[in-house]
RNA sequence: GCCGACGUGGUGGAAUUGGUAUACACGCAUGCCUUAGAAGCAUGUUCUCAAAAGGAUUGAGAGUUCGAGUCUCUCCGUCGGCACCA
């Protein structure tokens, strides 16, 4: 009898493998043992491969995917189980630079340490699918999804104070924080004003919290932290005009039922509109305050707790339901990034604002009364109510329930005109750029030239609408065109800006004859036309009439059609005859945009994709500040018209490579060390061909892996990121395991990502991950992190050398259930090895006479079989590892016991234990003398009646108690049963005699007896 | 402060829709084997009472039920997330 060898068995089966390439992924155009089969794509969070290589938590999720991948396998499926890296960033950086070695070739060192690590495991992966985010032939494909929502206005560039790391030395995103930490390094964070990218993805906050609710194979959890995070809050802007000025206050509340409460405002610190409503009496003490109040860091903040400070403005402003004067004060509870940086407060129903009244002296109204009755003034912080309770003192509010009340004073306010319902997101934009050299380069280019060159433009209005149609002075004439020329003509330029003939019967030809007639200044390659809704008509006919070539276009949720999806517009419908030459139009600019409105609720979104198809245009799809884009400011329009200089590295030169250099330390200054190359710098404008610069921020680290699941679907595609048959195919992931520290960063950002991806057309789904798992910790034996600082490290190559890769296989999923922390245990490996040593000597007793028998089974070992098979296959796609493998424990505990073990009963049993121990597995099942791999045979089918006994134990309560057991035929009837446990020994001693007053019987489980 | 998850032997943990609490594994104990140790095998192992019979037991307390680890309420504790968020 040979015994169990792993280290021979594990080296002749990778060896093997390989050489066969089993886990090769066919793809389904031209793979044909795939064809026909249905697809299952399986996917790890792939590692950051760091200096320190992997301990033995690292792979407790890949050892999850790659049993289900084998379970796939089996079951008949085409399976994609890829493996990658995520390189680029921080961690590596520093790294490099605390051991003198370029990042490159660190990165490419530690990627070659994890993989053979990895391979220790016997993991599925196809290798030949490998992506690697710092991979020149990979980030081209990352810098070309920066550009596509640089093109769409979704990434900007911003001067906004933001979170800097005075120790890493780069900007952070609000993901990026612990506590008020740098995440990474645990320096606190200081506000530093700099010049950065910024991506939009507040645009996407509200599908990204509502299709959380598509997300029906996400944990709960992840979920909740994601609505969190994205923290959406239903409320109203409430406007207070301040006394003796044309100034406003603003403040945004979602409880303006205790509005009759409210005493006085406070306006943050960081906020513009002090300087010009402080009273030269308070100047002096308001700047003292705000300046001590810019210096503060998050620390001293939290150090401070909730005692409250701040200084009276001498402003005032009235509470118009009240014709309260309320004092305006600046204080530092309030934050200027949070609703509209301002908050009336109501010290009498919320605890800071009590705080605040109560220290300086303000006064204290009671609005709500509670459960309670109490009506005395509010004296303590105690007496506070803040979330429940009926109106008083609030006039016609008085005797409603808050939440009643608030939906009646929020009509009352927007009718009034003093206030106006807003959503407000915690979520913030994400602050793209570091300051740093381990990332991928943005590929932008700045040309002053350009920047400074000035333009013609013709703003163009659209239909009016009459009084009953669009109601009194509201028209589209009276939007943000008077904002917008503002701006425009302060930096310089020309603006024709004209109130159009007969706007509310308008007859289009005409209008365009009023342009022509009236514009001061020559139509040429410098001009640029923006027209608003019908204006856009206006723009086709202009164009087709004129036919020059003008600079730029930009159609502002423009008409194309006479259709609407809201209403009926005759005068509209008679202004043009609506045909026009696109392919005439389209030839006049070389740039031309179309700005729509998200909700689609003026202009059918059919009609922007035609016209932007059409015209071959930009198509950016944005909410309006109001409906159609009707506000005063809107300032997406403004955007799309400013000229900042910034130019997108065409296609064909992308990858924008990261030059290799000598020195990368970081430089502090607020710019990245690739501002030092001039030779990398200095490049040729994509617009002019004049001396422009390089953007030399880089991307965070997270940017890559916002798409890296889309890239194995195709990793070697140089015309798109994937091929479109290909992305259809696969997509979605079918199953996503990793940590839950993901749930509200790379989670997030890749379901942000995907969403866009979607709107442009390049994947088909709208959610990129259909079923998530969350894998638990595995701490260290002390139960601590696993730390080189607590020297209690386990490496799994160790494990591996010691006991086996099946064995620590198995004892991971073993340890308890997946998704929870658990500290590791040798002994347990131990126990798992005993497991597979009993498997093995099973084995071997093959060649013994007894298990030569292929006559019947064991009867009890038919139905443990049948209900093993069961079990199996049902707890690993539930991700129940342990208990799949406890049943595992108790068929090889009682077939070792049997005399009589059918082969074709062992055989199965290897094919169930085979995704958790492949190696020892395939080897057992050779040696029963199967020619092929066992992951190629077909997976076990249970038999449903052979799951139970013929007979049964039936167990007897009375009054509740456990009593007797019996033991009757699975089949016997409710009436016999009773009687049977009615008439035993030891039942009518407990019965003593009396008669049970009801007996309950349990079909299979118990019979009940009350007395 | 708010939100969420969880609390079962000496340990990791099992327990369908409420239906035999403590499966499986570790550890421990005793025995076999061995010069000895290790490994292995066998038996036992929730607690309590010397044993049996019995009783108690799923963080604490109450409730619903013939029956509660599981459902409801209150409290305590642990972990995770968010946080002067208006």
């Amino acid at each position: 009898m040979s015994k169990y060898d792993h280290k021979k068995i594990e080296a002749k089966w990778k060896k093997n493998w390989e050489k066969s390439g089993i886990y090769k992924t066919g793809d389904p155009s031209f793979a044909k043992d795939s064809a026909g089969k249905p697809k299952y794509y399986v996917l790890d969070m792939f590692p950051y491969p760091s200096g320190a290589g992997l301990h033995v938590g690292h792979p407790k999720g890949f050892i999850a995917t790659d049993i289900v991948a084998r379970l796939k396998m089996m079951q008949g499926y085409n399976v994609l189980h890829p493996m990658g890296w995520d390189a680029f960033g921080l961690p590596a950086e520093n790294y490099a630079l605390k051991n003198k070695v370029h990042p490159a070739d660190a990165t490419a060192e530690n990627i070659k340490v994890f993989k053979k690590q990895l391979g220790l495991l016997g993991f599925t992966y196809d290798w030949s699918r490998e992506v690697n985010t710092t991979d020149p032939e990979y980030y081209k494909w990352t810098q070309w999804i920066f550009l596509q929502l640089f093109k769409k206005g979704l990434a900007f560039e911003s001067y906004e104070p933001i979170n800097w790391c005075p120790s890493c030395k780069t900007g952070l995103a609000n993901e990026d924080l612990e506590d008020g930490k740098c995440e990474r390094c645990g320096s606190v964070v200081e506000q530093k004003p700099l010049r950065q990218w910024v991506l939009k993805i507040t645009d996407y906050a509200e599908r990204l919290l509502n299709d959380i609710e598509l997300l029906k194979e996400w944990p709960e959890p992840i979920k909740e932290m994601q609505r969190n995070w994205i923290g959406r809050k239903e409320g109203i802007n409430i406007v207070y005009q301040i006394e003796g000025s044309d100034k406003k206050v603003i403040c945004f509340t979602t409880r303006p039922d205790t509005n009759f409460g409210a005493t006085f405002v406070v306006v943050g610190p960081e906020h513009s509109l002090i300087s010009s409503i402080t009273t030269s009496e308070y100047k002096e003490d308001v700047e003292k305050y705000v300046s001590a109040a810019k210096n503060k860091t998050e620390l001293d903040r939290i150090a401070e707790g909730r005692e409250k400070s701040g200084v009276f403005t001498g402003s005032y402003c009235i509470n118009n339901l009240t014709d309260y004067k309320m004092p305006i004060w600046v204080a530092d509870y309030v934050l200027g990034n949070v609703g509209t940086g301002m908050v009336v407060g109501v010290p009498g129903h919320d605890k800071r604002d009590f705080e605040f009244a109560n220290k300086f002296g303000i006064e204290i109204k009671r609005v709500v009364v509670a459960g309670d009755g109490d009506t005395s003034p509010i004296t303590k912080i105690e007496q506070v109510q803040e979330h429940e309770g009926e109106m008083i003192n609030s006039g016609f509010l008085d005797g409603l329930d808050i939440h009643d009340a608030t939906r009646k004073i929020m009509d009352r306010l927007e009718e009034k005109g003093w206030g106006k319902r807003v959503i407000n997101y915690k979520l913030r934009d994400w602050v793209f750029s570091r300051q740093r050299y381990w990332g991928e380069p943005i590929p932008l280019v700045h040309c002053e030239v350009c920047k400074n060159k000035k333009y013609n433009y013709i703003i163009l209005h659209g239909y009016t609408g009459t009084a009953d149609q669009n109601g009194p002075g509201r028209g589209d004439s009276n939007n943000w065109r008077p904002w917008v020329k503002v701006k425009l003509e302060e930096r310089g330029n020309k603006v024709f800006c004209p109130n159009l003939p007969n706007t509310n019967e308008p007859n289009i030809d005409e209008q365009v004859q009023y342009v022509i007639d009236n514009v001061n200044f020559e139509i040429d390659e410098n001009t640029v036309i923006v027209g608003h809704s019908l204006g856009g008509v206006v723009i086709y006919k202009l164009l087709e009439k004129l036919n020059k070539k003008v600079g730029k276009v930009l159609l502002v949720d423009p008409v194309v059609s006479p259709e609407f999806p809201d209403k009926e517009r005759l005068n509209v419908k008679k202004s043009c005859d609506w045909k026009f030459n696109f392919e005439k139009i389209k030839k006049l600019s070389d740039d031309f945009v179309v700005l729509g409105a998200s909700d689609f609720a003026t202009i059918f979104e059919k009609d922007l994709r035609f016209v932007a198809d059409k015209l071959e245009a930009n198509l950016v799809l944005a909410k309006p500040a109001e409906g159609h884009f009707t506000a005063e400011e809107e300032p997406v329009v403004l955007n799309l018209l400013n000229n900042t200089g910034w130019y997108p590295v065409p296609e064909k030169d992308l990858p924008l490579e990261l030059p290799k250099v000598k020195n990368y330390e970081p430089t502090g200054t607020g710019e990245s060390p690739l501002a030092g190359i001039d030779k990398w710098v200095n490049t040729l404008c994509p617009h002019c061909g004049g001396p422009a610069k390089r953007e030399t921020n880089t991307m965070p680290q997270w940017a890559g892996s916002c798409w890296y699941y889309l890239r194995y679907e195709d990793p070697h595609n140089s015309k798109a990121l994937v091929d479109k048959d290909k992305e259809k195919y696969w997509s979605p992931v079918d199953f996503y395991v990793g940590g839950a520290e993901h749930a509200t960063r790379h989670l997030i950002y890749a379901r942000f990502w995907h969403k866009f991806l979607f709107d442009i057309g390049a994947v088909s789904n709208i959610e990129p991950f259909t079923k998530l798992q969350s894998v638990g910790l595995i701490l260290a034996e002390d139960g601590r992190k696993m730390s080189k600082r607590w020297n209690n490290v386990i490496n799994p190559d160790d494990v591996v050398a010691e006991f086996g890769a099946d064995a620590m296989r198995l004892y991971e999923m073993f340890m308890g259930p997946f998704d929870q922390a658990c500290a590791w245990s040798t002994k347990g490996v131990i126990g798992c090895r005993r497991f597979l040593e009993k498997v093995w000597v099973l084995g071997e007793k093959i060649k013994d006479e007894r298990l030569k028998i292929n006559g019947d089974n064991n009867k009890n070992i038919e139905i443990l079989l049948n209900q093993t098979i069961k079990k199996v296959t049902e707890d690993i796609p539930a991700m129940r590892f342990n208990t799949a493998i406890a049943q595992l424990m108790i068929f090889a505990n009682e077939a070792s016991q049997s005399s009589i073990l059918n082969l074709q009963s062992f055989a199965s049993f290897l094919q169930l234990l085979a995704p958790f121990a492949p190696h020892m597995t395939e080897e057992l099942w050779a040696n029963l003398g199967n020619k092929e791999s066992i992951f190629k045979s077909a997976w076990p089918k249970f038999d449903p009646t052979k799951i139970q006994h013929s007979e049964i134990t039936v167990v007897v309560q009375v009054n509740g108690k456990l009593r007797d057991e019996i033991i009757v035929p699975v089949d016997i009837a409710e009436a016999d049963a009773k009687a049977r446990a009615l008439s035993t020994e030891k039942i009518k001693k407990w019965l003593d005699g009396k008669e049970p007053k009801k007996v309950i019987y349990v079909k299979g489980k118990l019979v009940s007896i009350v007395v």
